[in-house]
DNA sequence: CATAATTAAGATATTCACATGATAATATCC
DNA sequence: GGATATTATCATGTGAATATCTTAATTATG
């Protein structure tokens, strides 16, 4: 459903929900906490500091901290700058407006789905990920 | 949500379903009208001849066939030998053991998403797919 | 100011889905 | 049996996602 990489931008946000309340979080701990390469993981928190989700400090004592609450954060933010989820709502046999006019039997089941997970990835919140 | 192997796959179904009634199918002919690859499709045919959902018939006036009738022909059937769609429903942070010992928040919502989407690729067949 | 710690960024490497090309195997038709 | 049409299979190429490596930029501390 989401790529790897959009997984570990969803992992090291609810980290960072759970640690960077005070101090900034290094990298290498989170890439070993978290089981992701560090080099990509960097990569990954960057591109989120550019979304304006994360701020940064560079340095020592330098890192990484959560810059939005978690319950004002939507999975949908998380996601979005590494996958193109809304792409998801298309006909199930990729042709191009089979929705519009000549919807086949399976189509509107299949369009719901996509508006559920749609609604998924808006409503839930990294909040909504906490505390296990 | 399916890799692009498993719509084509979809997709050459569908088509065969329409069209291969009689006679068999060259894949040529399906390559030009469904706009795939032509030696590509032929290697998703092959591997759906070895799931026995198609039949093949080399030679002259050869082609492929469905093996099976349209209704009785899931989707999930045509789409598992390329995508393993069953490990959608694992935990959305990528963890091994999330939902049984200690399930987050939003982690109900989305087994249910995935378990939405298992039931539609279950139940919905080939047939359910033509007539538009 | 020098040093160490840390993120930022660019270049390169790896892997895999996707695609192409060439050849072999098989069946039909004259 | 030879020519032709078709699937079957293997070998190779390509591009994007994933991952690594290296260097630069920034900051705290003694």
């Amino acid at each position: 459903m989401f790529s790897g990489t959009a997984v570990y931008a969803l992992r090291a946000v609810v980290y960072l929900a759970e640690h960077s309340e005070e101090r900034p979080v290094r990298v290498a701990e989170m890439a070993a906490n978290l089981d992701v390469p560090q080099n990509y993981l960097a990569k990954i928190l960057n591109e989120l500091v550019h979304s304006e989700i994360l701020n940064s400090t560079r340095g020592k004592h330098g890192g990484f901290q959560l810059a939005v609450r978690p319950d004002g954060l939507s999975l949908l933010a998380v996601v979005s700058p590494f996958d193109r989820i809304e792409q998801e709502r298309r006909c199930l046999l990729g042709r191009s407006e089979c929705s519009d006019h000549t919807p086949c039997a399976a189509h509107h089941r299949w369009k719901e789905l996509g508006t559920q997970l749609a609604a998924f990835v808006q409503e839930t919140t990294v909040a909504d990920l906490l505390g296990n």
